[in-house]
RNA sequence: GGGGGUGUAGUUCAGUUGGUUAGAACGCUGCCCUGUCACGGCAGAGGUCGCGAGUUCGAGUCUCGUCGCUCCCGCCA
């Protein structure tokens, strides 16, 4: 190939035996048998072993020199004596004639063979050391691939790809901003993109028609295991005179094909995935996220605690409370403490606590004796409920149950082992509401995001009572996790002013906020939809992997700290000053 | 901001009811070893038990405080 090496550590194989050859790389591992040296060389590609014996010079050279360091050998390819089947270079070895030591290495922080248990914080540190490892080297390379993938489907849909502002305005909505001072403009900041909504919307009125884009976005809010802080990338994407159903499509294909790609083994849901009302799903799901893995669907059972028999559930109903039922089939016979645990859980959490019916031999446990004989059937048939099985209910205020009735859902799942583990289950959330109240205040807020287009137009904003209007915005839910966000998006200023008036502002408030945006749509805005998933996200549900960390190359730590380049670091004075700063710490 | 978990050698961990000199594995250093592939064998170095106070004749172990890390809630398209 070049002067560092003719072959990479992971394409040689029997046909090349008897060729002279140059590899260069990393010192996996080194066994040193006293007169007969074996070294495991690694680079990207692989790994093979190279031999030194006590006969050559050569063996002194290599005795002393650490795991890690970076060599090249040149050398013969030979059959080995005793052939490694586990790996792909097992049939042959190189006899080492000549050996370069690039760069040695010190005895090392952390680890690179073997397990990785080490502390994060170390791993962090050296996080050059912890990328050669085998698993996060190959985690990467996947997203290499899927980003690939990504650019080629959207490509081929007849999107281009556009470089949007990283410096640009704070924007009120949302979360909280980085900030970036201006020395020209004193006292003045700009702020990193929460996402570049705006600007591809605004693409969309400079008449480019179908946006992508592998965008950074940057949030300065505070981590989980699934968010990484401070900055992440999305598939953005935005087209113009597209409907809900024509982005859903665009992402169908987008994402459909990439899971299908990567599946692994698992299966995947196919297009066109299934749409769930958010407040269907809030009821039958106990969530906007559901995880369809889990075939458990939760049941209104208000309505039948009428008169029911069960007094305490009876009373929560005349209360103004609500009651849920989750069936847990064939657990009909699981032990008193199965069901305790889940009644000491509700007791726990505040919700007083969980009533049972479980049926097994003909018999009927748990609260049963508080219902007639034809109580009893009536909730077998209303549950869907066969002896052998067993159902849950629990009750509290509207505010809360289905929350709770959620959590309890997946725990139910995950106790009688029900998940589906082997498929990537795929479906939208629709038809979100467009306002919310707010349960201190009593006044209407978005419940999403103000520019989507509330579902009915201007006639619905006049005409509605404002908490039944439904916005055209949808997310995509994969395995529980929330992919995307999408939304058909208010191109009218007359709209968006009456919009904002119901939550409460003025026009003016729309003019200073988003004046950039309401602006060009006075001059020729063409009707547009759009969506955006998130790619660390995606990686992570194609992996398995349930740390962020795991898929980002250089991620910071849960202080937002880069402990690396030691990043948020103090800066000099003179750079302050320059920046029209007075620090008050 | 709130709650849970956690902190002992470079690393992963053990450490009994509070009791003599705090152990093991990996890694590191030295010696031996010509077919290993997690090579093996022998020897060795390495510790303010996160930090501070308290109880006690005696604290890695009990109590209080504090700090770090991590997970969750709040927050977050």
């Amino acid at each position: 190939m070049n002067e560092y090496r003719t072959h990479t550590c992971g394409e040689l194989r029997a046909e090349h035996i008897g060729q002279s050859v140059k590899l260069a790389g990393w010192i996996h591992r080194k066994r040193n048998l006293g007169n007969l040296c074996f070294i495991d060389l690694r680079d990207h590609y692989g790994i093979t072993q190279c031999v030194f014996d006590s006969s050559s010079d050569l063996f002194d050279k290599i005795k002393d020199i650490r795991v890690e360091s970076v060599i090249g050998i040149i050398g013969e390819v030979v059959a080995r004596e005793s052939v490694n089947k586990n790996m792909p270079t097992g049939d042959i070895e190189i006899k080492a004639e000549e050996v370069i030591v690039y760069s040695a290495a010190d005895v090392l922080p952390v680890q690179v063979v073997g397990e990785c248990n080490e502390p994060e914080e170390l791993r962090l540190k050296y996080r050059f050391l912890d990328l050669r490892r085998e698993v996060l080297h190959s985690n990467i390379l996947l997203r290499c691939k899927v980003i690939s993938e990504m650019r080629r489907l959207m490509n081929e849909q007849g999107f281009n790809e556009y470089q949007t502002p990283i410096l640009t305005a704070s924007s009120p909505e949302g979360a909280r901003d980085f900030l970036v001072p201006s020395r020209l403009n004193p006292g003045k900041f700009y702020a990193l993109p929460q996402s570049p909504q705006q600007f591809k919307q605004l693409l969309m009125v400079s008449g480019f028609d179908r946006y992508f884009q592998i965008a950074p976005c940057f949030r300065d809010e505070d981590p989980r295991a699934d968010r990484s802080p401070g900055e992440f990338y999305q598939l953005d994407m935005e087209m113009s005179f597209a409907t809900q159903e024509d982005v859903m499509k665009v992402i169908e294909h987008t994402m459909g094909t990439i899971f299908n790609e990567f599946a692994f083994g698992r299966s995947v849901s196919q297009a066109p995935f299934m749409h769930i009302p958010f407040r269907e799903s809030m009821l039958k799901y106990g969530s906007d996220k559901p995880d369809l893995r889990n075939p458990l669907i939760i049941a209104d059972a208000t309505p039948f605690f009428n008169n029911s028999g069960f007094g305490v559930y009876d009373a929560k109903v005349a209360n103004g409370e609500q009651i849920r039922a989750i069936k847990a089939p064939n657990a009909g016979n699981k032990p008193r403490s199965f069901f305790d645990k889940f009644d000491a859980y509700a007791k726990e959490q505040g919700m007083g606590g969980m009533a049972y019916v479980a049926f097994a031999d003909g018999g009927a446990k748990g609260v049963a004796k508080f219902f007639s004989e034809e109580k009893l059937a009536e909730l077998k048939q209303t549950f869907d409920v066969k002896d052998g099985d067993a159902v849950f209910f629990m009750g509290g205020a509207k505010k809360v149950i289905n929350k709770f009735a959620g959590v309890v859902r997946n725990m139910i799942g995950e106790a009688l082992d029900l998940f589906d583990k082997k498929s990537i289950k795929l479906c939208w959330i629709v038809d979100f509401p467009f306002y919310e109240e707010n349960e201190e205040t009593g006044a209407v807020e978005f419940s999403h995001n103000p520019f989507s287009m509330p579902q009915g137009g201007l006639e619905a904003l006049n005409t509605k009572n404002p908490l039944d209007i439904l916005a055209y915005q949808f997310d995509l839910v994969c395995n529980g996790v929330e992919l995307a966000s999408g939304a058909v998006r208010n191109h009218s200023p007359e709209v968006m002013y009456r919009a904002f008036e119901i939550a409460g502002y003025e026009h003016s408030v729309v003019d200073n906020k988003f004046g950039g945006l309401v602006t060009a749509f006075r001059y020729g805005a063409p009707p547009h939809a759009g969506c955006a998933p998130g790619i660390d996200r995606t990686v992570m549900l194609i992996l398995d992997e349930p740390i962020i960390r795991n898929v980002i190359l250089f991620p910071l730590n849960g202080k937002a700290q880069d402990l690396m380049m030691q990043a948020p670091n103090t800066v000099t004075e003179e750079q302050i000053k320059e920046l029209h700063i007075d620090l008050k710490l």
